[in-house]
DNA sequence: TAAATAATTCATTGATCCATGAAATAATGA
DNA sequence: TCATTATTTCATGGATCAATGAATTATTTA
């Protein structure tokens, strides 16, 4: 994952609801939620949480699923995945961790 | 680290000035580097360098030391720990990874 | 077909972000 | 002291973000 996608998949990250919905659609696993149930769930309007949703769909964290007259939304792992790898080579690839024993305890 | 403190980091690093900002001084290590050096080697205008900087240190990310006339700044490893963990943990934490054994591979 | 449901689109509005350049503050060196 | 250097502060203006509610599209059910 390069930079600008990084920042992306951050600014898509960085919303509190946004947050809650991609925290949610993980613990939903593979199957993801429909639009209306992560409304109901995490009290969003719809409409505000179709901006959102397009947020992280287009950042490429989450992939929509039509099912009838609903649209089902799940996480995309493997986005998040690349996400978290970037930063821990942003936080471990330099000569940080071998500088500070404690910390590099805790990284990576 | 919560909810809010997370959307707090991940609202300071969502930028391309502050990412590069932050690489940069993971890269330089414990001793960091004066804001000066920062702005010439990223670029950026020393009045906008300032305000990015600020962006960084009150999210935690980053820590200052006054060296004379010049103010060192460096990155704060173990914030960064802390919001990769609670990443790993949205990511890794539900039932998803059981379910698919690829994408468990490369998660956590 | 008609009504109901699910989700999106759209326009409006207020809030926030961020780049710019001038001015101010603080520390160093001649 | 005076000039220089390093950084910050401030005001301005444009751009983007995000909440709201009404209208629209598409699907299902009676």
């Amino acid at each position: 994952m390069d930079a600008p996608q990084t920042v992306r998949a951050l600014s898509a990250l960085a919303h509190e609801a946004r947050l809650a919905v991609f925290k949610l659609l993980v613990e939903a696993g593979q199957n993801g939620l429909p639009a209306g149930v992560i409304a109901e769930t995490l009290s969003v309007a719809p409409s505000a949480l179709t901006f959102h949703l397009k947020e992280l769909t287009h950042a490429g964290l989450l992939v929509q699923r039509p099912d009838g007259r609903r649209i089902h939304y799940s996480a995309n792992f493997v986005s998040m995945n690349e996400l978290i790898a970037y930063l821990t080579e942003n936080c471990c690839g330099g000569v940080a961790c071998e500088l500070d024993g404690d910390s590099a305890a805790e990284c990576c």
